[in-house]
DNA sequence: ATCCACTTTAACCAATTGGTTAATATTGCA
DNA sequence: TGCAATATTAACCAATTGGTTAAAGTGGAT
């Protein structure tokens, strides 16, 4: 056991700026030289550290893309209500969000690239998505929504979720909005999404 | 003045090529070699019709971003009813999309490796943006929809439209879809989409 | 046939990139 | 102190990539 470390050391800082390059370049654009650079240190340790940027990526991005899915499922199973589940959902996305505002284009971009090595762990949210099927049965029975497919209603949350990360340079730009703008924007949909939704879907 | 050519003569092929593999790859990823491959030529040929890669780049993907985004704008332009207009837009956007369906994954991380880029000709939609504030004061106006911003619901709006193609792989594994069901998804989604927004803001 | 502009090719080049190596500095500990 | 494990570095290497060059084929007009 050892007391607090007060600054990060040589692997968290290579861990951190290899957060920054890889999300700001993508995987295939992302130069070992420049997380070097980036973390303060040589290029040989940088694979003394991480065997090679595979390795590196996969270090880097686990722990974001495995807080982000378990999270957001989890605070869904807290909830009894489907009302209150889609609220809580949606602000928990967008704080996650918030936090890492540019995981979403990185997990879409790498999604893309090669689906097959990042969709084994989406399956984590496979309870949170149970339990949501179960609210929804439960809402619908009581006469509470209209007819709409499960589905494609939580394809419209997570849209309305995640879209304004995604496109935000292009809504930045449209709207021409700086950063600080852009948060406010965000903080105002932790209300008006849930609304939004739920006029629609309110029997 | 040429007869009609019924089989793609050399540069066409070449754009065609190109479009898949940037598609496929993106901007970095994509190599030269493999374009050529792809279009059954040599890679010096390559260079003699498109002088570097940066412009091929511009020459495959300009064409095809200025379509989307002309296309979607001009017919808005064309309602004179918000929710008219919203139904049309939304058909239009997703029809574009299942032209091309690679190409808001496209977009959105060229958008992010070079936004200078792009911007540009983002604002080829300004007049239909501004008749889609029009059309949305005079509903307003007319107490037909409820109190919301009009930039917000055209957030909305986008993200239900473009979402589900950005995030497609994660869609089709999450709902165990094929090429063929994604298609039905998005068939439905132009009648879907537009129901569940007017639900929303209908007054 | 000859000329000429347009196509197409193989071979080559310089720069970049991921990754290695072997040597050195630093640290913890007996 | 001395010794071994851990950290760190500069120099180097092989492969890939975007791009060039110079030469050769093609087809049509004269």
């Amino acid at each position: 056991m050892s007391t607090v470390e007060q600054e990060p050391g040589t692997e968290e800082r290579i861990l951190a700026a290899a957060r920054r390059v890889f999300i700001r370049k993508g995987m295939v654009g992302a130069r070992m030289q420049e997380v070097a650079d980036e973390a303060g240190i040589n290029k040989a340790l940088l694979h003394y550290y991480y065997r090679d940027k595979q390795r590196l990526f996969e270090g880097v991005f686990k722990g974001s893309a495995e807080r982000q899915f378990t999270c957001i499922w989890r605070v869904l199973e807290e909830c009894d209500d489907l009302f209150e589940g889609i609220e809580r959902f949606v602000a928990t996305y967008l704080d996650r969000m918030l936090e890492e505002p540019l995981l979403p284009q990185f997990l879409i971009s790498e999604l893309n690239r090669d689906p097959q090595h990042l969709l084994g762990f989406i399956d984590r949210g496979k309870a949170g998505r149970a339990h949501y099927q179960k609210l929804f049965e439960q809402a619908h029975k009581d006469g509470r929504i209209i007819d709409i497919e499960p589905r494609e209603l939580l394809v419209n949350i997570m849209a309305l979720c995640a879209h304004p990360f995604i496109a935000r340079p292009m809504l930045t730009h449209l709207h021409g909005m700086n950063d600080e703008a852009f948060r406010r924007m965000i903080a105002k949909r932790k209300r008006s999404v849930p609304e939004f939704i739920i006029r629609s879907i309110r029997a």
